[in-house]
DNA sequence: CGAAGAAGTGAACTTTGCTTCAATTGTTAC
DNA sequence: GTAACAATTGAAGCAAAGTTCACTTCTTCG
């Protein structure tokens, strides 16, 4: 017997793949899954292009891991905001506002997850995150409903979906072409309008 | 001297072009524009594919042709209700109604025309077709902030492009994976509840 | 019919980007 | 040090799709 792999071994090749991870993520960040390519990723991360086979399967194994971490914390935040214990209503306005400006500030990062056609198996990672987005604001209009603060007549699982889907297209539409021209105050703006856009439109109309 | 280009010949030319576009306009209407290539269409329209090329400079200019004309019809429409002489947010919800039921009517026509990222050529057109409805909404929003039914302390810019924004992702987002999967009645209900949204958006609370 | 030139053809070319693999380098255990 | 095996490398392989072009077919007109 000769070689065996050693904790020393697993670490660094540990590094090496969470190196590749993060440098794909980069990536994404600054110009959507179109222009990540393996090459690029490989080139960013001091590697060969065929170490980032040595760490996965695939480009879509690799950008599907990169999807699913940088969704998991967006979805964290908002579904925080929303299960605090403050009015329903409230709730609401802090998770929009939360998701806009997280997403402003990084819109190509919020391009890419929100509608970015790639391919099916970074596709079927996207249908989670709405959901796991629709299912937290469907929560908090549920029991808004019951606080009396949202519309009694509406259905809450469309609405979370419509309101998942507005809040998404508003922010991605107009930052899509022009992503960086956006100055701080026509954000606050945006993000200021959207909430109230969102928010009178589940709202008791009297309340 | 020979030969020389006839009426017979010239009209020939023509109707082939025609051939090429319809059967470009069926497949993105089929299956977006991933799924159109010139290979397609020169076998659809039953021409090969170098004749594709003696009517169209590129692929781009043919789907710059094909989004132009598919997206004239749809803004003139919405158009015209918005235009009509009804109280303000009455013409609102009319449009808002038919633009929905033609985009369910044609799911991947829709998420071809409002979202699916192309070549910078045809994403010029959208850019202008976005902005031909943002326009249309605003007129309408302005006017009925004037008669009274719309919500004073509004930007009528800000609302009109939220507006297109929202309702094309609230159609878009529930109908881009099962895109056929939607029957009579949930298709009636997803355009009531969206008008219903997007009206209470813009409306004055107490009106 | 025959010459002139346009329309039509589709195989070959080109580009772009993912994936593989034979060769090289590095690590471990004895 | 060296045998055994893993990690790394990057050029070559491959695939998909747009574009070209030499060649054929068709249309016109004297």
């Amino acid at each position: 017997m000769a070689y065996r792999e050693t904790p020393r071994m697993r670490a660094r090749k540990e590094a090496t793949r969470q190196r590749i991870l993060a440098q794909a993520h980069e990536l994404v960040a600054s110009g959507g899954f179109g222009a990540a390519s393996v090459a690029r990723v490989a080139e960013e991360s001091g590697v060969a292009i065929g170490s980032v086979y040595r760490h996965f399967d695939s480009k879509s194994e690799l950008f599907a891991e990169v999807f699913r971490r940088a969704t998991e914390v967006e979805v964290h935040r908002v579904g925080e905001v929303l299960d605090a214990t403050n009015p329903a209503d409230q709730a609401m306005a802090e998770a929009l506002e939360v998701f806009a400006r997280r997403a402003l500030r990084r819109p190509t990062m919020a391009w890419a997850l929100i509608a970015e056609p790639v391919d099916p198996v970074v596709d079927e990672q996207r249908l989670r995150y709405r959901q796991a987005y629709a299912e937290r604001f469907e929560k908090a209009l549920i029991r808004g409903m019951r606080e009396g603060c949202f519309r009694p007549d509406q259905n809450p699982k469309l609405s979370s979906a419509a309101t998942v889907g507005a809040i998404a297209e508003a922010l991605v539409g107009p930052l899509s072409p022009a992503a960086d021209g956006l100055h701080q105050e026509h954000a606050e703006q945006l993000i200021h309008d959207i909430v109230q856009l969102c928010l009178q439109a589940v709202r008791t109309p009297g309340g």
